[in-house]
Formats: structure tokens, sequence, C-alpha cells
DNA sequence: GCCAACGTTGGC
DNA sequence: GCCAACGTTGGC
């Protein structure tokens, strides 16, 4: 972001309006005009102000672009803009829509600024029933002064201007600025490591930790997502003990009025997550039991301060690591980095379509998975601006989940880019299974018949029909099964008519069947393709999946933030529901590969359902 | 380690 | 102009 915010009067108090120049790419030096609503929305197009602001604002004498009104001049001199203005009112079809919008007056109102929609409703017209965000709130009236806040570290009085809206942490700008710091040192060591410590003077690893001991496949060991215990670097920040020095870790007592402290308390559960005021600035409170993480050997270990925090944060003796000034982290690279992730980033955009997957192949959206829940078109509020999951490249992610899976030809070395190895095969991202990641892989169901005769049976790239009798997916070649699916054998049977087509071989790529897939054209699915009898993973989804019912659709938390941290916080204090198991609805592989890592080992709890679905009365045909 | 959020860019 | 979605990063 080279611009910075600017006020746009035209749209009202509180309006910011920002042009970016676009700095590489095939497009560069065209720019890009962004808008923020006093409440922090981003406005990215002249069509979402307007379905910001509602169908009832009258957007025609705006100029998007310049960020000004264009008064209605007689028709022969457009004053304001005049090579620009040709074009604008050559859009009568937004127009004529529009056209029961406020006049200009109008637009100057004043506008409150609590954090929901209807604040900007009223910045350009009054506010109608088809308004969005329909929140209790007084929209004809002045709106109050929002309640002052504090930053939760330093306790400074904060101004609304100066907090991103959606942040969850209020801090002021320079503790953010410090903490930004401090989280990028500390993911700088778990990368590379400070390249002092005695840790990471260690040249080989232990041999007996847990990481050493699970003897992974060289390749993928040397991918940094799991590193020895003895060569951890000695400076990253446990989780479950804090700085002790700072507001938080100083405050012994819950204040009682933060969103944890109000939180309506669950019958039975105690509270496992810490009142936010009693939180540690920089280190991170234990709210997580994930990860194998040895703790005993670092508990003389003193946190890293960002460089410019001692100045600002007094903190006991052992705290300063002043002679330990983190160098460039090129010199501290192991090994296994490669030295092309050092690189700066290209700005070059990957291709992550193969183009000929089941998944590349599809041509619509399913609408229901939390992707496209997210797109305006399917009334999200972009945020996540992520691929349909289903629609996510099965050989793309398949590469970057097992990296050990290089190209075996040229084809596939085409179809990957070169730099997604590039970029992230050595770093801890690589099998991290981000939001990108999690494409419907494949989830292979033991297809009917004497398809099961040879075992295992290469069944393209990276997939391997599963051993008879089971309903297994083999995510790597030839015999290493780093996952295994469950899944009713004969639930495969759902749609036997497209497995057999064709040159199909005897397995199923499994995709979940949701209605707007009725309207894909038939072309657009092969013949290995076939849906997903999620009853192995959610009893019940069977009959939605057979098109009786469109399947429930795994939804964000409710709430805005809370409820997701909560989420987070809360994961091990109750059994999981449903959906968080299975995720009806949402591409089953992505629910299993969401278990990757530490969650893996969660798959227990997933797994015996398929048991339950094997008893007669559970299997469905 | 994971992921939500969002800046950014490609492409229609 | 607009949308899709890639890639980064801050927060937990």
């Amino acid at each position: 972001m080279a611009e910075a915010w600017q006020d746009c009067p035209a749209l009202g108090p509180g309006w910011k309006r920002r042009e970016a120049f676009r700095k590489s790419g095939a497009s560069c030096g065209r720019s890009d005009i962004y808008y923020r609503s006093p409440t922090g929305e981003k406005i990215r197009s002249k069509i979402e102000l307007t379905r910001y602001l509602g169908p009832a604002c009258d957007l025609t004498l705006f100029d998007f672009r310049q960020g000004i009104l264009c008064h209605p001049v007689p028709k022969t001199h457009p004053l304001a803009v005049p090579s620009k203005k040709k074009k604008k009112t050559s859009k009568p079809a937004k127009a004529k829509k529009q056209q029961v919008g406020p006049q200009r007056s109008e637009v100057r109102k004043e506008t409150p600024r609590e954090g929901n929609k209807v604040a900007p409703a009223t910045a350009l017209l009054p506010v109608t029933a088809s308004a969005p965000a329909p929140v209790p709130v007084p929209v004809s009236a002045p709106a109050p002064a929002p309640a002052p806040l504090c930053c939760e570290n330093c306790g400074i009085h904060l101004s609304w201007d100066g907090i991103k809206r959606e942040r969850r942490r209020t801090l002021c700008k320079d503790c953010r600025a410090q903490r930004i710091a401090f989280n990028r040192e500390q993911r700088m060591f778990k990368r590379v490591g400070c390249g002092e410590c005695t840790a990471c003077l260690v040249k080989e690893d232990c041999g007996v930790c847990s990481i050493c001991c699970l003897q992974l496949p060289n390749d993928v060991a040397s991918g940094l997502f799991c590193k020895c215990e003895q060569r951890r670097c000695l400076r990253i920040v446990e989780k479950n003990r804090g700085c002790g020095v700072c507001r938080g870790c100083q405050t012994q007592e819950d204040c009682g009025h933060c969103r944890i402290c109000l939180r309506f308390p669950r019958p039975g559960l105690k509270r496992q997550w810490r009142c936010l005021q009693r939180r540690c600035f920089w280190g991170k409170y234990d709210h997580s039991k994930r990860g194998p993480r040895v703790a005993s050997r670092r508990h003389s270990r003193a946190p890293p301060l960002p460089p410019h925090a001692a100045s600002q944060h007094p903190e006991p003796t052992e705290l300063h690591i002043s002679d330990q000034t983190p160098t460039a982290p090129a010199e501290f690279v192991y090994d296994c980095v490669e030295e092309d992730e050092l690189q700066p980033y290209t700005n070059q955009r990957q291709n992550r379509k193969c183009g000929a997957c089941a998944a590349c192949l599809r041509r619509m959206d399913c609408g229901h998975c939390d992707f496209c829940c997210d797109k305006p078109k399917f009334g999200g509020s972009n945020q996540k601006r992520q691929k349909c999951r289903w629609r996510q490249c099965l050989q793309f992610a398949m590469k970057r989940l097992l990296p050990s899976i290089g190209p075996g030809s040229e084809e596939e070395a085409r179809l990957l880019p070169h730099h997604t190895h590039q970029k992230r095969s050595a770093s801890t991202r690589q099998l991290q299974l981000s939001s990108p990641l999690k494409a419907p892989l494949a989830v292979v169901t033991t297809p009917p018949g004497p398809v099961q005769d040879s075992g295992k049976r290469q069944a393209g790239s990276g997939f391997v029909l599963p051993q008879p009798d089971t309903d297994l997916v083999y995510l790597q070649e030839g015999t290493s099964s780093l996952m295994q699916v469950p899944g009713p054998a004969a639930a495969s049977t759902e749609n036997p008519a497209q497995e057999t087509q064709g040159s199909a071989p005897g397995w199923v790529v499994a995709l979940p069947q949701v209605k707007q897939e009725k309207a894909d054209a038939p072309e657009e699915w092969t013949a290995v393709t076939t849906f997903l009898t999620s009853s192995t993973v959610q009893p019940g989804f069977l009959s939605k999946a057979s098109g009786l019912d469109p399947p429930p659709v795994k939804r964000e938390p409710p709430g805005p933030e809370e409820d997701g941290e909560e989420n987070k916080e809360d994961d091990v204090s109750e059994s999981a529901p449903a959906e968080e198991i299975g995720g009806i609805g949402t591409p089953v592989i992505t629910e299993i590969f969401s278990l990757g890592g530490t969650r893996l080992r969660d798959a227990e709890a997933w797994l015996p359902r398929s048991k339950d679905l094997k008893k007669p009365g559970a299997k469905m045909q």
C-alpha cells in the first residue's frame, strides 16, 4: 500500500479514499481506487459501493475514480471532469436503477460510527428497509461518541481512527508496531533461528526427540515443519508463559468486563481462556494444547523483545538480549532452506490450475463451501477471497501437500509452477494446508466390483487405490500411505454409471453433490467423478447428497470475532460438533487435511464414524 | 501451527 | 470497471 488514505467528503464524514498503483505485473502502473467506510468496510468498486449503501442510494453522480460528486450541470457543460463524464453518463442501466436515491444534499449527513452497516447508509441516504445490518442502533439521531478505547498494552487512550476495526487486539500505534516487529522476529527465529543460541549452533539432530523419532522421509523432514527439538531456536517465546512484566502479566484479576469475562458461561464448562486484560503482550498465553512442543528444555528461556521495545517496556535483566541483535536471516539459513526462499517475492502469480483434474474442470462454484459463502455473489462479505473449495486444483494441492511427490514427468513439472517449489518448498508453510491448499484433494472410495483385486492401483499421479475392503486414500504414490480416509466401500456405488464410464479407472474422486452441480454441464464431470458418499463422515449426508436436499453448509462462526476466537480457544472443552469433524457440505478432504499436523491426532474421533456407518442399518446404496 | 484478513494482481 | 483469487501477514 503505497498511497495513504485520504478523506472523501463527497461520501460523508469518515469515508476514506485511496488510489493504489500497481507496482508490478502486466498491469503495472495501473491504479485501483479503494474506499473505506466510516466503519472500516473496504469498498473496491462502484458496484460494491452501491451494494453497500443500498439500492436507494443514487450513485449516478458519484465519480468513483475521482471520488467526487458530479454536479448535475446543464447538459452542455459538464464542468467537473469533462473527459470522464461522458463515460459516466453512458451507463444508463445503472443509473436507472438508482434514480430513487436522494440528492447530493443528503450525502453529507452525519455518520454514526458504530460497527455496523447502518452507519454508512445514513451517510448517503436515509436508512431504508433494504439497508444492511439491521442492528438496533438509533440511526436518525446523531451518533454518540464511541466509547473511549485504551491500548491493551500501555493503556494510553486511543482514537477510533487509529484502530483497525478488524483487529482483535486494541493497541496503540507504537505497541502495534512493536508487536508486529516481535511477531516478525519470532517468525524468523522459528524459520531460521537466531544463529547464535546454543540450539541454533547444534548441527545435527538429536535423533531421540519425538520429532527425530518420527523418521519422516528426508524430503518431508527437510521441510522444516518438524524440526529436531534440540535445534529449535531458544529465542522462540513459549506459548505457555508470559513475559511477566507487561501490563497483562502483571494484572492479577480479571477485568470483569472484557468480552471474555462477559462471555456467557456454558453449563458444566469451566472457562479456559484468559481475561483479555491479563494476556501477555509479548508471549502467548497457553490456550492451546496443539503441537508437540517440548517445554521443559526452555524453562530458563528469556522471551526476546523487539529491538525497540526496551525503551518502552521495563523488563527484567534477563529479558535483555541486546547483544544478540538479530542478524539478517540469510546468515542463519538452515542447510535445508533453499536459497530461493530468501529471494524477494517475485510478484509473479502462480497458476494453480492443472486444467485436467476434476476440480479444475469444474466450472461453477458450489455455492456452499465457506469460500463460496464468502463471495459477494453468494451474499458473503468477501473477506476470504478464495476459490471455491471444490474448484481448487487437486494436482496443485497434492504437490504442495506432499513435496516428496516431485514432478514425476515433464507434464507434471509443467503443471506445477516451478516457483511454487522455490518459494515454499522449504518453508514451514509447506505443509501448512492453509486455506488455498485445502482443496478437495481426493477422496477415493473403494469402487464396486472387481477393481479391488490389485490392492493398490495407481490412479493418476499421487493417487493410489485403496486396499480391498477398505476405503482409504493413499496420498502417496507407491506404498506410503500418509493419510487414510475412511469410507464405506459400498458407498461409492451411489453413482455406478459414472464410475464405469469410458476409460475411467476403477476409482472415484469423491466430490459432494450439491444442487448447483446439477447445473454443471455433463462434460464437466469426468468419468472418474462421482459423488462422495459422505455418510462415512456425516450420518445423513447421503440422503442429502442424493439431491433430496441441499447439503448443509459449513458456515463461519456466527460472531464476528468472539466466536471464532472462542472456537479456537475452546476447542478442547467440548465434544466437537458435527461440522467441526466432517464439515457437512464442505469438501471432506478439506476437513481431513485440516487435521494436518498436530490436528491429525484428532482423526481418531473422526474415524470411528465409518464403523458406525458400516452397520447394516447405516449402509446406504 | 494454523488461519482469518486483506493487499494485490490477473483477467474478463 | 469489475471480479476472482493468489500470496502475505498478523493474531491467536
